[in-house]
DNA sequence: GCGATATAGTAACAAATGAAACTAATTGAG
DNA sequence: CTCAATTAGTTTCATTTGTTACTATATCGC
């Protein structure tokens, strides 16, 4: 009655976000390569830092999902660019709080406007209830994704 | 009036899809790789060759949107394995033709319902209008992607 | 036909990424 | 206290991935 299982890969979930993902994320990475010589774990960092005050490195981890490796380097990165400053951190002296400097801050400026249009472009094809629809897709389907604990 | 631009990175489309993609992909990549021996671009070669006919590696290169470089590595790893059988094209030399092995159908066949079932899960807290205005909300969002030529 | 150009596929190289090992500092059990 | 176990962060190494260069064949203009 149920015939042998069926799949097509372009109805298939996890092929199809992977393909727009990519293909969004690489527009982006280009982009911001290209105009401020950041890469896309470097603008993550930054983004975080200028909303939110001084963090550690740990913390950068959870906000942005990237592992702790990645985060690493980027945070040498930018504090070798001069555009983050640490400082050293009052209760432990294995970690040091990162911050935007004046430059970062200044650079973050010029990156946000770029940022937003750039979505903005993506976005075209979409709604405002489209766009508000898809993040709500997004994020349920990141929580099932993180609480299916075996992944098997 | 309209002051400075808002960006807040867990409100950016791209942080976003890239997170949840990256979610979904890693647990994918994880079970087959746990159960088959496969990796995500095996994967898709076998999908896209048991639907279709025999292929050249440029048709599968359209097909899957991956590099041809990944497309030649995928297909020299499946060869290997005896799961997918090269063809002399018969109008060009350079070219050969790919095709599933019976063994590679066999796979194929026992990865269909465990992929399907991974889907499911993925796909738990979304009601079925929920996926089917997902699957179109991506496709607008590659379609504008692709369209927008100029990256900046 | 014949040479310039394009295409199918592979190989060689380089950049990005994460897992595991490592260092240094902290915490907690006793 | 003190020592085992944990945590912050970095380094090292292996894997993955794409860009560029290359080989072989095919196509187009003439």
């Amino acid at each position: 009655m149920d015939g042998p299982a069926e799949l097509r890969l372009d109805r298939f979930l996890p092929y199809r976000l992977s393909v727009a993902a990519n293909l969004v994320s690489d527009r982006i990475a280009t982009a911001y390569q290209a105009l401020f010589g950041l890469r896309i774990p470097e603008w993550r960092l930054i983004a975080v830092l200028a909303e939110s005050g001084p963090v550690t490195q740990q913390a950068l981890v959870q906000r942005t999902r990237m592992d702790k490796v990645t985060v690493s380097r980027a945070a040498i990165a930018l504090v070798t660019r001069g555009l983050v400053e640490r400082t050293p951190h009052a209760h432990d002296a294995r970690s040091r709080l990162l911050a935007l400097s004046a430059d970062g801050r200044a650079l973050y400026e010029k990156v946000v406007p770029k940022a937003l249009e750039l979505e903005q472009r993506m976005l075209a094809g979409l709604s405002p209830d489209d766009v508000a629809k898809l993040f709500v897709l997004l994020e349920r389907l990141e929580t099932t994704a993180l609480e299916d604990g075996d992944p098997m």
